[in-house]
RNA sequence: GCGCCUGUAGCUCAGUGGAUAGAGCGUCUGCCUCCGGAGCAGAAGGUCGGGGGUUCGAAUCCCUUCAGGCGCACCA
C-alpha cells in the first residue's frame, strides 16, 4: 500500500462519515487527499496523519472523537494492520507486513525509474548556472553552483521536465579588457595593470597564447602594436581560459548543452530587439542622454539605464536581451542560479520579466546561493588571487575527488553559508558522509555477490510477509518516501534533500544489516529459506534506491570500495 | 539608512505547523566464532540568538530586537 493509496483510503473514510451523517462537515470541506507522513517514532506506526486535528473544529466535534471514528472505518481496510488514536488526535497507521513488503518487489522491478515522477512534466526549463567569467579558473563558489545546479537539473529531469543546462559566457565588457591587458603585460614582462588580474594562471595563459599564435603561423602577438596585441591576447586568452573551464567542469561531471556568448547578443542585434520590444510596450524613456527602463513600475527600487549616454549598452541590456532570447527559444521556466553577491539583481530582473508581460517568479526564477567560506585552523581565510590562496575547482577535485566534492557541496541548502575546512579537506576525507552512503551501497553489492555464491536467488520466490521486523518496516517506509523526496527536491529546487534522504536510508540499512540474529544470508552450512530470499529482495531494493539517489547527485555508486 | 540570506549539540549542518528537535565529526562505553568494522549498539552534550504574538500545537508563521554574511552604479 502506497502513501497515496492510504491517503485515498482516508479521504473515502471521511466522505463515508459525511455521507452517513456521522460527521457534520460540508462536502467541499472534505480534502481530496489527506496528508500522511512518516512519524518520527517507530512506535507511532508506519504512517500518521493529523487530519482529525485539522477538521474537528469545523465539524464541531473533538479531534479524538473524529479520530476514533476514522480509525474504525480504516481498520477494516485490506493492507492495514492496525490504526491507533494517539495524543490529541493523531491517527497512527500500521500496514500489514505483506502489504508493506510488496514495495521491495516494486522497486526492484521498476529499477532506475523508481523515484521518477511527473510533477514537472511538460515543462521546458532553461537552467543557467556557474556562468563564471572567463578571466580565471572556476573558484570554490562556482564549484558549489556546478554541484548544486547539475543535481537540480537531474532532479528536475527525474520529475519530468525537459532541462537545458546553460552557461552564460561573459565575454563582453571591461573585465575582459582587463584580462587581456593583464595577459599582454605579463607576456611582455611588464608590471600587471593596477586593476588587472594576477596569479600564476595569467602567466600560463599568456605563454599559451603566444605559443598558439606562433603555431598558427601568426606573428608573435607581443610584438604587435598595443591595440592589436591586446586584441590578440583577448581573443586567444578567452578561448584558452574557456577551454580550461569547460574541461574542469567536464571532469567534475557537469556538461552544458549551451554555452551562450554575451558577445553574440550585441552582434546579433538581440539587444536592440529587446529594447525595441520594451519601447513598444511603453516601458522605456529617455533622460539625461541615456535610455532608461521604468522598472519602478514593477516593484524595483529605481529605474535602470539600459543604454548609457555614451551610446554603449549597459550591462543589464545584455541580461534583458538574454532573458528574451531564452523565452523566444521556447523555455517556459527560465531559472538562473546566482551567488549572494548578485542578489541585488533580482528586483530589476523580475521587473524586466514583468515588463515583457511575463510572470515573475514563474517564467523567471532566480535562485540565490550563499557564499562558501574557507576556514583554516578555525579561522576564516580570505581568498585573494594576490595571496595565491584561491581554491579552484581543480584544487578541490585533486584534494578530495569528484564524488566527495560534489556531495559535500550539494548536501547543504543553498541558503546556507557553508564553511569549508582546508585542513579537513587535505587530511581526513573519510569524514565526508558520501562515504557512509557509498559504503552502504557497496555493502548491498557485497550481499548480492555472496547471495549468488550461497544459492540465494530472487527468482525462487518472494514472500513479503516475512519482512516483519521493526528494522524492516523502517527501511520499507524510508524506501517508500523516495519518490516524494525527489518530487519535493524538484518543486522546491532543493536537491540537498536527496542527499539527506540517502544518509537516513544508509543508516537504516546499516542498522538492519548489522543485527546479529537476523542475517540477510544463511551461514554456509545453513539451508536457504524463504526468509533469506525475502531479505535479499529488500537488500536489492535498497541498493536500487541508493544508486538512483546517488545518480541524482552526480555521485558514483561503487560496487566495491 | 534600505534590501536579501543566516543564527539549532563542542564543530559542520538537516529539520517549509505536529508527538520525546536529528545526523556526521569530536568525546566516553561496549560489539568482528563465518553475509564488508569506511559499520553497529549505547552514553554525554540543546533556554532551536533574545523578547512578544498567532495556534489545540511553533525551530518552523507574524512583529520586534541583537549578531554574522552579502548587496544597494550611466561597473561588469
Amino acid at each position: 500500500m502506497t502513501p497515496s493509496e492510504l491517503s485515498e483510503a482516508l479521504s473515502s473514510a471521511l466522505a463515508a462519515a459525511v455521507a452517513d451523517g456521522t460527521l457534520a462537515l460540508p462536502t467541499d470541506a472534505v480534502p481530496a487527499s489527506v496528508h500522511v507522513e512518516r512519524p518520527r517514532q517507530r512506535e507511532h506506526g508506519d504512517w500518521a496523519t493529523n487530519v482529525a486535528l485539522q477538521l474537528a473544529k469545523k465539524a464541531g466535534t473533538t479531534p479524538r472523537a473524529l479520530a476514533e471514528d476514522l480509525a474504525a472505518r480504516l481498520a477494516v481496510h485490506p493492507g492495514i494492520q492496525a490504526v491507533e488514536v494517539a495524543g490529541p488526535g493523531f491517527l497512527n497507521i500500521t500496514l500489514d507486513a505483506a502489504s508493506a513488503g510488496e514495495l521491495a518487489r516494486t522497486i526492484v522491478e521498476t529499477g532506475a525509474d523508481y523515484g521518477k515522477g511527473a510533477s514537472e512534466a511538460g515543462k521546458k526549463v532553461n537552467l543557467e548556472f556557474v556562468s563564471a567569467n572567463p578571466t580565471g579558473p572556476i573558484h570554490i563558489g562556482g564549484v558549489r553552483w556546478a554541484a548544486v545546479g547539475d543535481s537540480l537539473a537531474r532532479v528536475l529531469e527525474a520529475s519530468g521536465a525537459e532541462v537545458t543546462r546553460e552557461y552564460y559566457f561573459n565575454d563582453h565588457g571591461a573585465q575582459i579588457d582587463r584580462f587581456a591587458r593583464s595577459l599582454l603585460a605579463r607576456a611582455r614582462g611588464e608590471q600587471a595593470p593596477e586593476d588587472g588580474y594576477g596569479g600564476q594562471y595569467i602567466a600560463e595563459i599568456a605563454d599559451a597564447v603566444v605559443a598558439d599564435a606562433l603555431a598558427a603561423g601568426e606573428p608573435d602577438p607581443r610584438t604587435l602594436p598595443d591595440a592589436e596585441a591586446q586584441e590578440a591576447f583577448r581573443a586567444r586568452g578567452v578561448q584558452r581560459m574557456f577551454g580550461e573551464i569547460k574541461q574542469s567542469l567536464h571532469d567534475f561531471g557537469v556538461d552544458f548543452a549551451v554555452y551562450f556568448h554575451e558577445d553574440s547578443l550585441h552582434e546579433s542585434g538581440a539587444v536592440d530587439h529587446a529594447v525595441d520590444r520594451l519601447r513598444q510596450e511603453g516601458h522605456v524613456f529617455d533622460a539625461d542622454g541615456a535610455v532608461w527602463l521604468r522598472t519602478t513600475d514593477f516593484g524595483d527600487d529605481k529605474d535602470r539605464v539600459v543604454i548609457k549616454s555614451d551610446g554603449q549598452a549597459a550591462y543589464i541590456a545584455g541580461d534583458i536581451a538574454y532573458y528574451l532570447d531564452k523565452r523566444e527559444r521556447g523555455f517556459d521556466d527560465v531559472i538562473i542560479m546566482l551567488g549572494a553577491d548578485h542578489h541585488g539583481y533580482i528586483g530589476r530582473m523580475m521587473a524586466v520579466c514583468a515588463a515583457f508581460g511575463d510572470e515573475p517568479n514563474e517564467n523567471l526564477q532566480i535562485l540565490i546561493g550563499q557564499m562558501v567560506n574557507l576556514v583554516k585552523d578555525g579561522q576564516p581565510v580570505r581568498m585573494s588571487k594576490r595571496a595565491g590562496n584561491v581554491l579552484t575547482i581543480d584544487d578541490l577535485v585533486d584534494a578530495v575527488g569528484v564524488d566527495a566534492a560534489r556531495y559535500s557541496l550539494a548536501r547543504s541548502s543553498a541558503d546556507q553559508n557553508i564553511d569549508l575546512d582546508l585542513d579537513l579537506l587535505a587530511s581526513q576525507k573519510n569524514e565526508n558522509p558520501v562515504y557512509y552512503v557509498q559504503y552502504a551501497h557497496s555493502r548491498t553489492c557485497a550481499v548480492d555477490r555472496n547471495a549468488a555464491d550461497r544459492g540465494v536467488r530472487r527468482e525462487d520466490g518472494f514472500d513479503p510477509a516475512l519482512l516483519d521486523h521493526p528494522t524492516e518496516s523502517a527501511l520499507l517506509g524510508r524506501l517508500n518516501e523516495f519518490p516524494r523526496v525527489v518530487a519535493q527536491a524538484a518543486q522546491l529546487r532543493e536537491p540537498h534533500r536527496v542527499a539527506r534522504y540517502l544518509e537516513a536510508l544508509a543508516g537504516e540499512y546499516h542498522t538492519w544489516y548489522q543485527q546479529k540474529d537476523r542475517r540477510v544470508l544463511p551461514y554456509p552450512d545453513e539451508s536457504v529459506t524463504d526468509t533469506h530470499r525475502a531479505r535479499l529482495w529488500l537488500n536489492d531494493a535498497v541498493r536500487q534506491v541508493l544508486a538512483n539517489g546517488l545518480d541524482l547527485l552526480g555521485v558514483t555508486a561503487p560496487e566495491r570500495m
